[in-house]
DNA sequence: ACTATTTGACCAGC
DNA sequence: GCTGGTCAAATAGT
């Protein structure tokens, strides 16, 4: 009872001991990449991986429930389906709800609000008591279409360097099927220099889209997942991992294509991205070569990728990929 | 016209 | 009674 740590299970003090040893992995990691060219964009995502497992760590050390409670992740339809209507009329059901007490949360402190793969929906914003700034309330864009209970909340905590911390309530159950096929991507490390591949659905001649914009400078960015794209296919464990940068050698080239390199753990390929004949977006994917630290395209491979993207179905689909 | 954001109101939990 | 989380009308944006 006077304990300052609530009492742990045995798997809960597994699951800490795994947090712990995953943050150590993920450090050495870090020490080793950081020697190696591209090592902040590594780095960012390693640093991404540290502080997530040792948030899952604390948040099994600080909770006093067992794992069965903490993932019983309280739904607001169900509390205000108990909400009385005998003092709030029918209509006005503002804050008719029931407080959450406890969920499963994970909490990520960063100097930039990056993409989190999941579409969101701002639903609320409070000044919080003895907080310099106001919290931001999330709610998963898909809650109504697909009863996704997930919540986020986004509070700034520091000005300069600006940190913000993100804290998520609840799982995903909805498809990450977005409704508009766009990447956007920020990069932090590098100020305001971004990239977005834009797909415009109103073009609805045929089912496909032209690429509205392109816009991007010359250093890489990192993709660690692809939130477009849906169905699990043998291709989409290619297309997972793979960090994205555009090519430095088209910097001063116009044309009516553009070339990102794809790198993933033991892959090198440049993606071209370009304008077929009938107007539809296709691509193309080739395997690179890296010498002396330099990436340039291997120019002897026949052994290109043909990929369209089906807005249809929401897919790409690749054709000759046999690798 | 439709969708997203803002903001004051409302209510549960402490 | 205070605080924080959510709702929903009003407003803004596309």
């Amino acid at each position: 009872m006077e304990s300052p740590l609530p009492e742990k299970s045995s798997a809960d003090l597994k699951r800490a001991i795994d947090g712990l040893i995953r943050g150590q992995e993920f450090t050495r990691q870090l020490k080793e990449i950081i020697k190696k060219p591209l090592a902040t964009i590594m780095a960012e995502d390693l640093v991404g991986k540290i502080m997530n497992s040792f948030s899952e760590t604390l948040s099994v050390i600080n909770s006093g429930e067992s794992d069965e409670d903490t993932a019983e992740v309280k739904s607001p339809e169900d509390s205000s389906g108990s909400c009385k209507s005998t003092t709030t009329s029918f209509k006005d059901r503002r804050g008719c709800y029931k407080r959450r007490k406890t969920s499963e949360t994970n909490t990520k402190e960063s100097s930039d609000l990056v993409d989190d793969g999941h579409a969101w929906r701002k639903y609320g914003q409070k000044q919080i008591l003895h907080s310099t700034y106001p919290r931001h309330y999330f709610r998963c864009t898909h809650k109504y279409d697909q009863n996704c209970q997930a919540t986020k909340q986004v509070q700034k905590i520091q000005d300069n360097p600006p940190l913000f911390r993100t804290t998520y309530y609840g799982n995903h159950t909805c498809k990450p099927f977005p409704r508009v096929s766009q990447i956007i991507l920020d990069t932090p490390i590098h100020g305001d220099s971004s990239i977005l591949l834009s797909f415009d659905r109103n073009n609805n001649n045929n089912n496909y889209s032209s690429i509205q914009n392109v816009n991007y400078n010359y250093q890489p960015y990192n993709i660690p997942t692809f939130p477009s794209i849906k169905q699990e296919t043998k291709e989409e464990v290619f297309q997972r991992s793979c960090t994205f940068y555009p090519k430095i050698e088209d910097q001063n080239q116009s044309s009516n294509s553009d070339n990102f390199l794809l790198a993933n753990d033991d892959h090198l390929s440049t993606l071209t991205v370009f304008e077929a004949s009938d107007g539809h977006m296709a691509a193309t994917l080739s395997p690179d070569v890296i010498s002396s630290g330099v990436y340039s395209s291997c120019t002897t491979s026949t052994d290109n990728l043909e990929i369209d993207f089906d807005f249809e179905e929401s897919l790409w689909n690749f054709e000759g990929y046999n690798s």
